[in-house]
DNA sequence: ACAGAATTGTACAACCATGAACAAAAATCA
DNA sequence: TGATTTTTGTTCATGGTTGTACAATTCTGT
């Protein structure tokens, strides 16, 4: 039991990440809270930026960039349409797949929620410079390529959020 | 609509924070991966975790360390209590509390568990020097403060995560 | 002491997320 | 072409999470 480090609390890497951790959370409680004048989750905010950014992508690659199964897309995306947020259109040359895209007013709605978010991380973020900012975006990006290398990933054949790449 | 910033993408601030997020739901992932041969899921560990460090918590002081609502241990706890992890003695003094204590079997999973999350997590941040994780963990309790504090907090009476204190 | 307020834990309905099984369409390959 | 495999999206059962309503207990103020 003492062979290696039995208990990790003054391991420095170990108590930091708890604190990112944490961070996240607090900030997911806070974004949830500041989003509900809107009818808004983040998990809603998070399908509307990415159909911002990538109109017509289909309901497979937006599973794919937000690390959630298609099934779970299948059930948010027509509460979504049936709001006249976004439209699903059938692709002619692709049967299998359905287009998204937003809608006028879920444009307006989608840079309601974004101005509500950005508000609130910088305001958070303020309370570090520049350079300690970029820092960390740094080692994130790192920590993200190194949790996602194929190679420790090695996974099985599941429907949900992790899937091989094509 | 063009007084402020419209789209926050070349805000600093702004994209580090998203790869804080992206992060942390990647970690998440592969913690849920890592814990699957002890059959326990992230939320558990949390509360293996806090009952190791804090033998006795009631369950209401338990879910404000988690910042998740009281009835979510309401239905969590019981599950723990019959696989003979945790026991919750009522407390004579106050007979509405109910204090919660790892068994010598929830102890040993609970062992096995942080070893588990301590490797993944150094594996993880050995990506960053310890001065970058130190930093890291900084800007982190600098933003948890930020978002904690009372006066931006200002909510109601629900029974759920993130309530006024004591 | 006693009435009203506050606190602790539970029960329940509603919603969200996951994974498996499925149908339709497309791609692969002989 | 025709058979097999792969891909896309849906459906459904299961389980996790939340918020509300509630009973039991303790606290507060008079």
């Amino acid at each position: 039991m003492n062979k290696n480090q039995a208990l990790p609390w003054e391991n420095p890497r170990f108590h930091n990440w708890i604190a990112v951790a944490r961070a996240c959370q607090v900030m997911g409680l806070s974004l949830a809270r500041a989003l509900q004048p809107l009818d808004l989750k983040p998990p809603h905010l998070d399908i509307l930026v990415n159909l911002f950014r990538a109109p017509g992508i289909s309901q497979q690659d937006l599973a794919d960039k937000l690390l959630v199964g298609r099934s779970n897309l299948s059930m948010l995306l027509p509460q979504l349409e049936k709001r006249g947020l976004l439209v699903r259109r059938g692709d002619p040359q692709d049967r299998r797949i359905l287009r998204l895209e937003l809608t006028p007013s879920g444009t307006d709605v989608t840079l309601q929620a974004i101005a509500i978010q950005s508000e609130l991380i910088d305001r958070t973020m303020k309370t570090a410079s520049t350079d300690e900012c970029n820092l960390v975006g740094e080692v994130m990006t790192r920590i993200i390529h190194e949790l996602t290398r194929p190679d420790t990933v090695e996974e099985g054949q599941a429907d949900e959020p992790g899937r091989k790449k094509a």
